[in-house]
DNA sequence: CTGTTATGTCAGAAATAACAGACGTTCCTG
DNA sequence: CAGGAACGTCTGTTATTTCTGACATAACAG
């Protein structure tokens, strides 16, 4: 339930997160019926959240031999589900935002109407959100286990750094 | 606008994040009906808006000397900016998130009818999760030129790192 | 081929969130 | 103290999202 709710502030809807803490709780392939009777919600709706669900890469189906049910589990590593979230929302909000920003940015580079300060602004976000994406694009290449070694190390990953890199 | 529909997709309505752009652009302080005619929406929206922005602390009222009228400025600085989005996130919605888990997660310990299984991913999710709060809460005293720089070392700061630390 | 079971699709109902306009309060001015 | 201006709050309306139930399609069994 809490997780529902949680879903519904960052803009996933409250039945497709439930429906993602159950599979994730489980411990064994579940089908659409039992999905909708155990939250009680309708079974067309269990069946269109599964897409989403598919779609996001949270989950998967799995056949289950000698039924013909579509069963589906999810993924139960955290620093997968985390990667794959972040992934998605990346592709589908993250991109097309730094494409419009680029944009913007551009045609405010042209036209005098638009002031030299707002032409900085727009410039300094674009900036901020290419590096974070760099930065992004680079993490998603380290290993699991030495992201959260890298985690766990907290802020004393200071302490490795070279002496005050390229100033 | 692009902001605006942004906003939209992440849990912040598109009044607000669409004032918020646009004081970020602006070069002086605005007021309330300036932003209302310039946005073509209702001044009480936007007196409203307002004062969710002033909430997460990415705007604040600056005295305009001889005009009555509240003026309003957004922080410019893109870290701060995150710093405090991210503040305020953790304390509305991940801090009782974690409340939450933990309850689930002590309740579950107790009870024979939930699963060995269900009970090891709670604690799972749990771990993780503080974890990560953990790293959160010491990175925020990370001064932000500091972070600028591991960001723009990327997957670099692998190296730095003593081989295999703490196992 | 026919009946059965599962899944997918769609239109409209229900719920929720966003918004505008009216009203009330406060604070300032003369 | 009266008048006016800015701001906040509240209520009803509108728009959007979410959800359901009915129907359509597909896969399979006998």
């Amino acid at each position: 339930m809490h997780w529902g709710n949680l879903g519904g502030q960052w803009g996933v809807n409250r039945s497709v997160a439930q429906i993602h803490a159950l599979l994730y709780l489980s411990d064994k392939p579940l089908h659409a019926e039992v999905i909708a009777e155990t939250l009680g919600i309708a079974r067309s709706n269990v069946s269109n959240s599964l897409k989403e669900l598919t779609g996001w890469n949270l989950i998967r189906r799995v056949p289950i031999s000698g039924d013909r049910r579509d069963h589906f589990v999810a993924e139960t590593d955290l620093w997968e589900m985390v990667t794959r979230i972040a992934a998605g929302r990346k592709e589908r909000e993250i991109d097309p935002a730094i494409a419009a920003l680029r944009v913007c940015a551009a045609q405010a580079e042209d036209d005098p109407a638009v002031g030299a300060v707002a032409r900085r602004r727009l410039k300094a976000m674009l900036d901020f959100t290419q590096t974070m994406e760099g930065w992004y694009a680079q993490m998603l290449h380290v290993p699991h286990a030495t992201l959260a070694k890298l985690i766990r190390l907290g802020s004393r990953i200071v302490r490795y750094l070279p002496v005050k890199p390229e100033a």
